[in-house]
DNA sequence: CTGAAAGCGCTTACAG
DNA sequence: CTGAAAGCGCTTACAG
């Protein structure tokens, strides 16, 4: 390991000099610089990032915690959450929380302290009283369809109101049996609520079927959840003229099993999904979803972020008392869209 | 920011007792324990990592470089390396190249020393004399098709022999017209290099048709340049029975003009991917593919990496003359399976 | 414009 | 079983 010391005694300078030069600072004077340059490239020498970070109080990085990348929704969320953050300067550790409790609460208590400047979760199982609970003062940045009660900032697109719309093209498209495919059972609240919720105040208000037999449980949000919930919906008899699905991966599912059945999407049954994710833009019926504005998701859960960090190490020993964020918590709601496609409208 | 010296001084025991109780150490008599971990609930100290990182002189940490996460591929790998090697007790930091050859060259040369232990790439336009120029001694492994002179660790599947594995099954099924979708064309060596070469040495062999109007090259490997590139190999008039495709996100892009333009798969034109992606076994007319045992890849990368690391602080000071690694690099080949689906065999 | 010294928060020989 | 001290590789007031 080659250090600064090195690059100073090969250059006879001090280890002030070479930082200086590393950095970029202005008054050097040429000939310095150059000496350094030179020692710099002779030693192959690479600034130690992690003296860096402990000497700085800070290390640039944020930690993005979501429940896996299998889910193409997460996967690109990521790369624009990645993407962003590295345009202000900041790398993302992403880590997996499996949807599980104990790995989200694992992460807001606060393991990758010290590495970490704070933390955005897209919490799926995490409760209430585990905020409460906390115990960790790096700044957090919630995520998603939960909500909680606890003071910290929340980005999600309007759920209830997407879930309506979702609902409503169906409707107006003349289905009358939407079903709604990804309700949750389980031990905590329902993950998929709001969802649920859009969809039962829309078709309620249109006055179509709302019964308990066209709503559809899964364990998870994958495609092979999605095909079994269809095909365990199909042989119940509920006979749905439509699906709306909790994500466009459970409606990517369920068109398989549409297919397998021997039935035609959209003719015999409509289907809509959720997160506009690319697969659904190349299936044999293009998946009508609804689009949620991914770039601006990731634009303000850093944003939100990043201004909650200190600037640096703390200005005064004093300041330690009421260091920064006064702000109160802000709930974030980006944009969405429906995005039409032939699993509603056909083949133009 | 709470630290060690706060809790040893709420204990009334010093800095290093308060490690001890940390990490575990076991002559630490119970009564003090005690006292220990309770100062340190009250506090809510959590170790800072960056200062533990800088102590050890390692951090446990290794950079995978992929291109995206968009394809899911390469979320599917990271999700195998992360797991693994968090049952190493390492973590992953991951970095994104877009397959641009600046990037590549950025993470090998050695942007996060000190913050990374190892590092895993997949390149895609990287070159041998990149490699040669490196500049930087931290352990570096080599994932996929690309292959280089420099020495390396390098993980992956065979290439030729894989492409020939899914060629002879389109051919064993009778089809004489294959062609080859995702060569590349541009400034650098081929990356489809072996997979096209294993397609030209089968199709060669059984004396079916190999001539270049049957080779489409693409701009990059997604679900749009399969479709345009299946576009325009229809609109040439070179009429194939049957593609195999560079990989999956490429075939579903095909498989996507095939039915608009009105054909059927695999009755008109027979489908080959390779990667097998989860999205691949919900397409319509499932994708019959080539699985690289990604968990074996996976699994391997981070054995032979972390093989090449340091186990700790350098031992003495003259260790640092000839480290560790004498090994030579080693190029590791895990498993690959051909996978027979609808896209071939048509729906049973 | 450059140097000497202190310190970020840990862990680890070295004593006792 | 526990303590005092040094040091990991940086940067930053403080001097000069």
């Amino acid at each position: 390991m080659v250090g600064l010391k090195d690059v100073a005694e090969r250059a006879g300078v001090s280890a002030k000099t070479v930082s200086n030069v590393v950095n970029g600072y202005r008054h050097v004077t040429p000939a310095t610089r150059r000496r350094v340059q030179q020692a710099i490239d002779e030693l192959g020498y690479r600034p130690n990032l992690t003296a860096r970070h402990l000497r700085a109080g800070r290390t640039g990085i944020i930690a993005l915690a979501l429940p896996e990348l299998g889910n193409p929704y997460f996967a690109e969320l990521a790369e624009e959450v990645i993407a962003y953050a590295a345009g202000r300067d900041y790398t993302v550790l992403l880590d997996h929380t499996h949807g599980r409790r104990d790995q989200e609460v694992l992460f807001i208590r606060g393991v990758r302290a010290g590495l970490i400047d704070g933390l955005i979760l897209s919490p799926i199982e995490l409760e209430n009283e585990d905020l409460a609970a906390r115990g960790s003062d790096a700044p957090l940045v919630l995520l998603g369809e939960r909500e909680y009660e606890a003071p910290y900032d929340h980005i999600a697109i309007d759920n209830v109101a997407a879930a309506r719309a979702a609902t409503r093209h169906l409707l107006e498209l003349g289905r009358r049996r939407i079903a709604f495919l990804g309700a949750r059972h389980g031990r905590t609240r329902q993950p998929a609520h709001l969802r649920l919720r859009g969809w039962r105040e829309e078709v309620s208000a249109a006055g179509a079927a709302a019964g308990e037999d066209l709503v559809a449980t899964t364990d998870g949000y994958t495609r092979a959840d999605g095909a079994r919930a269809m095909a365990r919906l199909l042989d119940s008899g509920a006979a749905p003229d439509a699906v709306f699905c909790y994500n466009d991966l459970v409606a990517i599912g369920a068109m398989r099993t549409l297919g397998e059945r021997g039935l035609r999407v959209p003719e015999d049954v409509a289907v809509v999904g959720f997160d506009d994710i690319e697969d659904g833009r190349y299936c044999a019926a293009t998946l009508t979803t609804i689009a949620p504005h991914k770039q601006a998701i990731a634009r303000e859960a850093v944003d939100a972020l990043l201004a909650r960090l200190r600037p640096g190490p703390a200005a005064t020993p004093e300041s330690s008392v009421s260091p920064v964020s006064p702000e109160p918590p802000r709930h974030i709601r980006p944009g969405f869209a429906l995005i039409p496609r032939e699993s509603t409208l056909g083949r133009p």
